[in-house]
DNA sequence: AGCACGCCGACT
DNA sequence: GTCGGCGTGCTC
């Protein structure tokens, strides 16, 4: 009988994507716990390896050998055990491996560096060559020596050191390194009493230490000073600290020091409530009382002050002394967010987002997990929050699909943040303006709650929508990007002093070359995407990959002087307008202005104290600011995303169309938007204009179940991609014949639901072609499709798909190109 | 993944 | 006869 537990071992194979049982020593039985991070000796090498327990068996048997747990890593658990519930569900659910969520959870920075070692063993028996001995005596300096160190030096050392090896006179053992990413904040303080300060300053300065004396000085008036600070005011050197230490005046105290990342201002803004919001918030709360049966959608209109009553919730939970969870698009795009919530709960507040540093990511992580903090506000991967006693999850702005991971595991927050919620008790609370169509229809059937927040917070009308049809501008002879009443609307704003907003959702000058001559366009090297003509760099750069080249003079096709630009991005519309409006500061923010950190803030900063009076940008000057201001906004192309092959381009249009109209009259002013459209009868374009959602949700939600689609059906894919086409057409048609191999075997017959294995509509991406397949679960059980695609693609995957290419599976991908 | 084992060709 | 090339398969 040996006590033994069940762990996962830490390595990116598919291979070893299961439970290892390892003993664990009569030393370490008192602290082992689940969720803890240990070191275990693994495969025919026994090198170590990071493991993560899962499972404590207690005393008992097996029928295999066993190897013992090598050391406890940390004795705080990394993982809670919820959260190791939450692994084996994804783990289940997105088919991927136990690594793969682990990854997804854990911080980066808690790591651990393996390295082999030679060690003495047994003196020579025979005389050792010359370079023998070199080696032997480079080993003997420090009592060991790293296998790549000694490679590093000697050209020849592998050979000599398996010699030696093979004599007996040295051994190779594995040795490792914990990797740890904690930030110390080391003070400095005096500790001689205060009536031997002077005593002590005069004695320095006899023995001519007049650094020392003068940091001795300084600390007498600033107590408790960091060193670093110490260093820089007083000229202060790390030597001229450390006699002092040594002649015991001062000491040094380590503290853990968190990074705080973004210090924004804080603005503290207090507003009352009115009435609906009240009644939203008695809604959410009664949950804390009665228990959360079901998430709560609060449906919004812009300008409703969700932000206040997501305040409030919060602070109802915090004040029951539970943790909080509150996610937002891209944290980035939404500082005052931040700010707000900085200035209601101040220190207790972990912020996490994309933009922070792993080091800084860490930090964070370690703040919930000390309970320092118990409000986390962040992107979408704020989900894994280590909190063990959850309040309340809000997701704001719910329907973004930035909310869908598109990394494995693809995960989807919504449908995680449920899970913690029971696992929690906890009420959930998606807000939104444009709800995903998905989330209303639960509403419709009673599976959630539906709170309506119908007036702006201010009592103000949304702004007027004018519909624009370019088709009769262009009729009227108006060949332009703008139409004349756009430009009417736009330059009576600009007369009044207000502040104007011009969107268009594609960055760059032009969103594709050609030439006039031969109709050749210009496309990307490394994809099958046209390229964008940049004109600020003066070249063309791909969206997908990256990949930036000067624009060519001449056609690369025929060799004519005929290169020109069609459509239209950011830029160009800024040089349009300033050509229009020379008078006029305009800020331009799309993914190219905002690519340094701080940028986008800056940039929303300037806006904000007026010091530009046109912001023209994409997606990102969609949502969440408040610019009170702007009372014009103009859409310059409403339907410009209406025509991709993807069954959600309605919702994502229509959701774009009223979250811009949103950013107008905020305040006091009235605000007014022009939309541009070359179709003005769509749907979606219709419903949007005069704020009809019930109206868009009834048309979509019969298209929806007319085609099958979310949520009357799930939608798999299988995207194989690769540097060798034949090789990626291989492997998909590898797992095509795999999968209906096994179907066969449990009595299909029909595979009408699996489309393809057919070319992805973007075939070819960063030097990598695509391949996929779309599986439907129409006449198929979804759970015993996730397990036949997990059986081919993971568990069998070194038998069935070559090492040289990559295989993403996506559970209702927020698109299919 | 990463390591050991093992089977084969090129060399002392 | 032996060294080391990489293909194969296993890891508690």
């Amino acid at each position: 009988m040996k006590s033994l537990v069940e762990v996962v071992v830490s390595n990116n194979s598919y291979n070893t994507d299961r439970l290892f049982t390892y003993e664990v020593g009569d030393d370490q039985k008192e602290s082992i716990r689940l969720g803890q991070r240990v070191l275990v000796p693994f495969g025919r090498g026994n090198k170590p390896v990071q493991a993560y327990v899962f499972k404590i068996l207690g005393q008992k048997d097996t029928d295999f050998k066993v190897k013992k747990i090598i050391e406890i890593a940390d004795y705080d658990p990394i993982l809670t055990k919820k959260q190791l519930d939450m692994v084996e569900w994804m783990r289940e659910n997105y088919i991927c491996t136990y690594m793969d969520c682990i990854n997804a959870i854990c911080p980066k920075g808690i790591g651990l560096e393996n390295y082999k070692v030679a060690v003495l063993k047994n003196t020579p028996k025979d005389p050792l060559s010359e370079k023998e001995e070199i080696i032997v005596g480079e080993i003997q300096k420090s009592g060991s020596a790293s296998i790549e160190k000694l490679t590093g030096k000697f050209g020849s050392a592998k050979k000599i050191i398996s010699a030696l090896e093979k004599k007996d006179v040295i051994e190779i053992v594995w040795e490792y390194k914990k990797l740890e990413n904690k930030k110390y904040v080391e003070t400095v303080r005096l500790c001689i009493d205060y009536e031997d300060i002077d005593i002590n300053i005069e004695r320095l300065k006899k023995q001519r230490a007049h650094k020392q004396a003068e940091a001795v000085e300084f600390l007498r008036y600033n107590d408790e000073c960091i060193k670093s600070d110490l260093k820089q005011i007083t000229g202060a050197s790390q030597a001229t600290i450390k006699s002092l230490l040594q002649k015991g005046i001062v000491e040094i105290q380590k503290e853990e020091y968190y990074r705080e990342p973004d210090q924004q201002d804080i603005e503290e803004s207090d507003i009352a409530l009115n009435d609906e919001q009240k009644a939203a918030v008695r809604h959410i709360g009664k949950g804390f009382s009665e228990g959360f049966s079901k998430p709560i959608v609060l449906h919004g209109v812009t300008g409703s002050g969700k932000t206040q009553v997501y305040i409030e919730a919060i602070e109802k939970a915090v004040s029951l002394g539970k943790e909080c969870i509150m996610l937002v698009p891209e944290i980035a795009l939404t500082p005052q967010t931040v700010s707000r919530f900085k200035a209601r709960f101040g220190e207790g507040i972990a912020v996490i987002h994309s933009g922070l540093s792993a080091g800084e990511k860490y930090d964070q992580w370690r703040k919930m997990k000390k309970g320092h903090a118990n409000v986390c506000i962040g992107a979408r991967s704020a989900i894994f929050s280590p909190f063990e006693n959850i309040g309340i999850i809000i997701i704001d702005e719910f329907h973004e699909s930035s909310y869908k991971s598109e990394m494995s595991p693809k995960y989807d927050t919504i449908e995680l943040s449920k899970i913690m919620c029971n696992m929690h008790g906890a009420g959930l609370v998606l807000g939104s303006a444009t709800p995903s169509v998905k989330e209303y229809y639960m509403c419709k059937t009673g599976e959630y709650d539906i709170i309506r927040l119908e007036k702006r917070a201010n009592n103000k009308l949304p702004p007027k929508i004018e519909l624009i049809d370019m088709k009769r501008e262009i009729d009227s002879g108006n060949r332009g990007i703008f139409s004349r009443r756009f430009l009417k609307l736009l330059g009576d704003a600009l007369e009044r002093k207000e502040q104007a907003m011009i969107f268009l959702n594609r960055r760059g000058y032009s969103n594709f070359v050609y030439c006039a001559e031969c109709g050749f366009v210009l496309k990307c090297k490394r994809c099958d995407i046209s390229m964008t003509y940049h004109k600020d760099i003066g070249g063309v750069k791909c969206h997908y990959c990256g990949h930036k080249e000067k624009m060519p003079q001449a056609c690369p096709e025929c060799g004519e002087n005929a290169l020109e630009t069609g459509g239209m991005g950011t830029q160009r519309v800024v040089d349009e307008i300033k050509n229009m409006y020379p008078q006029s500061h305009i800020l331009r923010m799309d993914r190219d202005t905002t690519s340094r950190k701080g940028a986008h803030s800056h940039i929303i900063q300037k806006f904000r104290r007026k010091e530009a009076d046109i912001l023209i940008g994409t997606q990102m000057i969609s949502k969440g600011h408040d610019f009170p201001d702007v009372t014009f906004v103009g859409v310059v192309s409403a339907d410009a995303t209406l025509n991709y092959p993807d069954y959600k381009s309605s919702e994502k249009t229509f959701q774009l169309i009223t979250q811009v109209s949103g950013r107008a009259g905020r305040a006091s002013l009235p605000g007014v938007v022009a939309l541009q459209a070359h179709d003005t009868t769509h749907y979606s374009i219709q419903h949007a204009k005069d704020y009809d959602y019930e109206g868009f949700y009834d048309k979509e939600i019969r298209l929806r179940k007319t085609f099958g689609y979310e949520p009357f059906g799930n939608i798999l894919s299988i995207v194989v991609s690769g540097r060798n086409k034949s090789s990626v057409m291989n492997n998909i048609y590898k797992i095509h014949e795999g999968m209906t191999y096994v179907l066969a075997k449990k009595g299909f017959e029909d595979f009408s639901f699996i489309m393809g294995p057919s070319e992805c509509p973007m075939a070819f991406i960063n030097m990598k072609h695509r391949w996929q397949m779309v599986i439907r679960d129409s006449g198929i059980d979804i759970e015993f499709l996730k397990k036949i695609v997990r059986f081919v693609c993971i568990t069998k995957r070194s038998k069935i798909i070559d090492e040289d290419v990559n295989v993403s599976i996506d559970i209702n991908p927020s698109s299919i190109m």
